[in-house]
DNA sequence: GAGTGGTCTAGACCACTGT
DNA sequence: CAGTGGTCTAGACCACTCC
């Protein structure tokens, strides 16, 4: 025989697949939900505990209980890339209309509100490796978050390093304030003579830090998709890497692997 | 000034990034912690229950606290598609060798446990516009699951989707325990006539339900990936639909985008 | 049997939201 | 001010692990 709190976390759960209450709803209060199931207080919390780990509640202070309203997700798709290559070639007027970030997600430039920080860095161990130099090299470091205009939190969180060395080739680069670069980062690689080859993404999921939770607003129970990024030239070199981290719950990641035609 | 738990919760979370204790290492008992601090028991567990939420620590009842020691991370690479399409065609001997699981992992056949379960089904809403095909025609069900050999939980739990119609042209395909297929879904479509286009995946994290932290042995604070495959043949024809459940702690996702040249 | 995490109670008080 | 979730206490008892 379960434990009182699985079992009412089981009733509660039950309930709330049969859409009782229905997603934005309240629920009982939980001194209601103590009488109803003649238990103390804490056990009806340790129940809502479980379902809130689950992502199938969110609690909010003073207001109440609320089952869980599944948010519209933001696609993002590794066509992304192919489409910023073409284009870091084009005209600036061009470039300047839309980035990588509004073509994905048919939003134009005015729906999203972007912000770049740089900073310099000396490689720790794990970038080293990434990039194939020696620990300690010089870095730029380039932290960008995009949001939606009109929210509070970011929708991403980036840091992108490169090579301070071979940015160094064009000072423009350094400089943060020449943010947003109509065109993105192939636009800026090309003004320093460097052409992609190909992009690979490595993609986890954990639980947020505290950290994490804070600046993009996550509420218990929503996990983070762990994204790096890896930029390879012509001449198989390592030129970026970036750690990207993006909310569960409203990021879809789609990526589309065409394959060769079988030979008759 | 923060609340109890969250204090201790800080301090600990710094003791742990700290190396104190070290990963895999056991924390002080709740009891100790609760002298420590001069706080109840419940203020310390309150405390665990966050830094288990963010995945830093493991609570084994009996044993101890632990600090979370990552798990070595199986990749799956979208390499796997075209992998699986040239040997698609080869003779049986060389298929049966080796699966895509084992491809990506670098495990032998012999590493892995295998099992298949097929079923019919009417397809619901959601799967019937992801074929395009009406409200309840009739589907094939297939769910697998992959474990290590000597582990118990699976390392994913996969629930593919087949219009009925389409592969009961060859009545093997409706037979479960013709699995493992030796060369995989791409050979069991070549068997009707069936050859592949592109591979299009969609990738979210979230928490894992009740029934997959059970199914996949996940302790509280792990994420997991869920990935819907879709393959697309070359006549625009969506054949197959796969929901892929991954545990967050132990998979990497390898996505490969390679780019066209610029033309001089 | 000693040690440790997990459940449960009953009640006090605090912090925040809405009227 | 009433209602609701969040923190905290002190103590009882249970379940599991390891010696």
């Amino acid at each position: 025989m379960a434990n009182k709190n699985e079992r009412i976390a089981d009733v509660l759960r039950k309930d709330i697949r049969a859409g009782q209450p229905a997603p934005g709803e309240k629920l009982a209060a939980e001194t209601a939900l103590a009488a109803r199931f003649k238990v103390s207080v804490q056990t009806v919390r340790s129940a809502l505990d479980m379902l809130q780990a689950e992502g199938l509640i969110d609690r909010i202070q003073g207001r109440g209980t609320f089952v869980f309203t599944p948010r519209t997700l933001v696609r993002r798709s590794n066509e992304r890339h192919q489409w910023e290559k073409d284009r870091a070639r084009s005209p600036e007027a061009e470039r300047r209309t839309t980035g990588s970030t509004e073509h994905d997600t048919g939003l134009t430039v005015t729906d999203l509100v972007f912000s770049a920080e740089y900073r310099e860095l000396q490689a720790p161990a794990g970038l080293a490796k990434a990039f194939g130099v020696t620990e300690g090299t010089r870095m730029l470091e380039r932290i960008y978050r995009t949001r939606y205009q009109g929210e509070d939190e970011p929708l991403n969180l980036t840091h992108s390093f490169l090579p301070y060395d071979l940015v160094a080739a064009n000072p423009a680069l350094l400089d943060e304030s020449a943010e947003p670069w109509p065109g993105g980062t192939q636009n800026q690689l090309f003004t320093i003579g460097i052409e992609l080859d190909r992009i690979e993404e490595k993609l986890t999921a954990r639980p947020p830090t505290l950290e994490e939770a804070e600046e993009l607003g996550l509420r218990p129970g929503v996990a983070v998709l762990v994204l790096r990024k890896t930029c390879i030239d012509i001449n198989d070199r390592t030129v970026e890497v970036s750690d990207v981290i993006l909310p569960g719950d409203r990021t879809e990641m789609v990526f589309t692997t065409p394959l060769n035609r079988w030979q008759a």
